[in-house]
Parts: structure tokens; C-alpha cells; sequence
DNA sequence: TATTGTTATACTCTATAACTATA
DNA sequence: TATAGTTATAGAGTATAACAATA
């Protein structure tokens, strides 16, 4: 049966991210890494000292959900809180940390080179453009 | 702080179909219907006959979830479960379904057309063209 | 032999409420 | 008074394995 819901936008948007997490996911298993593992460990290390607070604003995730994230990424050694006041801790990697994010930025580089090889030329250019609008303020 | 991540094809597919999907969520709400709802109801008006394994197939919903899936929307008097032979069912839209259905028909609509409006004039038509590359066969 | 419907189950992701302590 | 970190919990969504019955 041909799909009657291929012409709206809102659907090939969810069915298209679907796809492509599921794909990066597969791509980053082997590092022991979830997609959102990777983007946070991208974030710490573009501006070391930032809080969990703070992360979890620019991604989108609740405050809540930052505590076991880090749990897991301090457990597997690839992060360090660290105190800055008596309140709140600084976040920075550390040095397999990096050598697990430098794998990652290798893998992550492929994967956004294959997903645009997909997207035919013309509309290639497009295509960031188009989904910011979609969800910047 | 700027987000380092906003120029990935891969996280910007991820934020915006989360945010999209989350703005048709909440239009949806007060149908008491969910997204992928919606499209089952969509796809059993389009090929009213169609089986719970043949819907699964192309929405990519694996047989096991169709199942608690239907049973709410034939709990809700949306859809019937019309034996078709001793194996399998049809399923069919109740009048009560095919009303509910043209409401969320309204809702979505006007959905995709909000979500349009949001892209530049000149990367609008390269959207769905770019999402179906990515995750069609 | 392949497919349909089903049950049971588990894991991830996400959202909310509440609490403590500190800025 | 607002914020950081945390705990606990619940709801979705999704994936797998297994089974009976039928095509």
C-alpha cells in the first residue's frame, strides 16, 4: 500500500529523525554512548565549568533527567563533577573523556556526511535552515 | 551560551521533530488522541479493510505494540475489528471514528500549514522532499 | 512454512512533583 | 526569592521473545 501521510511535513519529519537516531544510535554503540551522551559530552567540552543546570537547558533536558545521565558518564570515567560553590558543580571531562568524545566526533562527522549524501543536491543546502525554524525561538 | 550543535543536519532533525511533535501533541490532547493515533485512524480511513499487521508495516509499528494500540481505539468506539477469516481482522472506522478523524483532520492541518509558515519562504519546498531521502527505502 | 494476533516483559526517554540546601 | 541538585515516580514509546492458530 502506498503511504497517504508521505506529503505532510509533520510526518516525514518524526519518520526521518526516527530513522536517522536510529542509525546514529547503532553507530555510537560500540563507544558504550547514547545519542544524548555524545551532545553532552560535545557541550562540556566546548565550555568546560558549565553545570548540569545549564547543560540540560541548552539540550532541552530536565534537571531531573541531567542526575542519572551524569551518574552514568562519571560511573563509566568520562566525566568529573566538580565543586564550585556548595551549591553547584562544574562539569568537565576528563582525560579518556576526551579520547571517548574524539571517537565519537569521528563517528558522529560520518554519520552528517552519509545523512546529507542521502538528501538529493538540490535540496541539500536547505535542509538545517529549514529544521532551526522549526524549533528555535 | 550558544549551542555548538545547531549547525549538525542530525541534531537539528532531532530538535525539530521533537518540538513539532510535541506542539501536535498538544493539539491533539483534547481529541484524546496521540500522534501515531491519529495515523492509524488515517491509514484505516484511507484503506478501510486494512489488517493491524499491514497498518504496523507501514507505519513501522511492531505487531506486539498495534495490540494495547487498537485496543484503546476500539475501547474509545473508534474502530472495529471485523473478522476477516479465522486468522486475521479488518479493521474499520466506526462513525463515531470517522467523526473524531475529521476533527483531527481540521487539527492537522492546520498544524502543517503553522509549521510551513515557520520556514523562510525559500527553504519551504525543499522540506519534505529532503525528510522523504532520508528515511524512504 | 510464513503470517496473524496476542501476552508478557523490559528498557529508554521524558515529565512532574517534592524536598534540601544554597545563592 | 530563585536556583542547583536530587529522589521518586509515572507515562509514553519501543523492542524482543515466545506461543497458538491459521493461511
Amino acid at each position: 500500500m502506498h503511504d497517504p501521510l508521505a506529503v505532510l511535513p509533520g510526518y516525514t519529519l518524526r519518520r526521518a529523525a526516527n530513522a536517522m537516531m536510529a542509525d546514529l544510535s547503532a553507530r555510537l554503540a560500540p563507544l558504550e554512548l547514547r545519542v544524548t551522551d555524545a551532545s553532552v559530552l560535545i557541550l562540556i567540552d566546548a565550555q568546560s565549568g558549565s553545570t548540569a543546570s545549564g547543560i540540560g537547558r541548552i539540550l532541552d533536558i530536565q534537571r531531573a533527567n541531567m542526575v542519572p545521565l551524569l551518574n552514568r558518564l562519571e560511573s563509566a570515567g568520562l566525566v568529573r563533577r566538580v565543586p564550585i560553590d556548595r551549591k553547584s558543580f562544574s562539569l568537565e571531562l576528563t582525560p579518556e573523556g576526551a579520547s571517548r568524545l574524539a571517537k565519537a566526533r569521528a563517528i558522529m562527522a560520518r554519520f552528517e556526511t552519509d545523512l546529507l549524501d542521502r538528501i538529493p543536491r538540490e535540496h541539500r543546502s536547505h535542509l538545517v535552515p529549514a529544521l532551526n525554524a522549526l524549533w528555535q525561538p
